[in-house]
DNA sequence: ATGCAATTGCAAATGATTTGCATTATTCCT
DNA sequence: AGGAATAATGCAAATCATTTGCAATTGCAT
């Protein structure tokens, strides 16, 4: 993992390339999803960031979300209630699991997985260009998992 | 694969059960996705209804789907651009690989990664409820396909 | 056939996301 | 530092899929 002032660095050199400026609020709005260990949509980046600069607004971070994303610097998600959250993208591949009774979003990866997927893909005549793989599940009562022996 | 009268059938007893009623749109509309063999979405369901019942309106359509839905009767798949798609439940369970060429829909399933499913989410403490898994992909190559050797 | 509650069609409401436009802010140049 | 050119912003209005309120209609049990 990177720290936030080389990711606006490297961010703010992609921008010159393309001829584009750095501004305070893309400076904000990379902060924030720096700083976020979670998956946020963009209200909850836009009211994270409203604390900082009243004056933004939510559409720059719409606008903001989409430039981050079509740069690669983001990426976008769109889990079961449709709306769209966002993760920095200097990280290695990995699906999610959503937990059902919280909403809690856990990270995993899987290359047993992937290759299966290229597999299948493959036989049906298909190369994967991507894939969305998410798992909801609940919560296993503590006696499942796998755990030191202490009270049997 | 059972019959289009057996599934209104089976779905007006479900109805009558709930003291709910089978209408000439939700025959309709039943009918619809019983022949369809593509994943429609409600306005395409909307579109080939309407053929047939000019006074259809689409709310109707989303509210059967909606009932359709928590009857276990159809399952919903909203893939990459958002909106609901439907199919019909009689089926065995399965995901989707998606054309990102022309949109076109393929169903495949694979013990194998249903079972990967399984351990990793036990492994993290949780039991999966349902999952969703998309493959977006991209047509090989005939000669990568497998086939009977012929100009070679 | 009659009545009551479920259902429908229509239009308006929602909620997330996008967009037009006038104003403001960056960047580049000197 | 000062200015011009134009990218970016904020705001309000527009989209788009989906939902919902309500008055009119229809299905179904009696």
């Amino acid at each position: 993992m990177i720290g936030i002032e080389q990711r606006v660095a490297i961010f703010e050199g992609q921008l010159k390339q393309a001829g584009l400026r750095m501004t305070q609020q893309r400076r904000l709005i990379l902060r924030i999803l720096a700083e976020a260990h979670d998956h946020p949509d963009a209200k909850g980046i836009f009211t994270r960031a409203f604390e900082h600069d009243p004056t933004l607004s939510l559409s720059t971070v719409y606008r903001t979300m989409k430039l981050l994303e079509s740069q690669g610097a983001i990426e976008r998600h769109a889990f079961e209630d449709g709306v769209s959250r966002y993760e920095h993208a200097d990280q290695q591949h990995h699906d999610h699991l959503i937990d059902v009774e919280t909403g809690q979003v856990v990270e995993f990866s899987s290359p047993e997985i992937e290759a299966l997927q290229a597999k299948i893909a493959a036989e049906l005549g298909y190369e994967i260009v991507r894939h969305r793989l998410e798992l909801y599940a609940r919560k296993l009562p503590k006696a499942g998992r796998k755990r030191v022996k202490k009270d049997v």
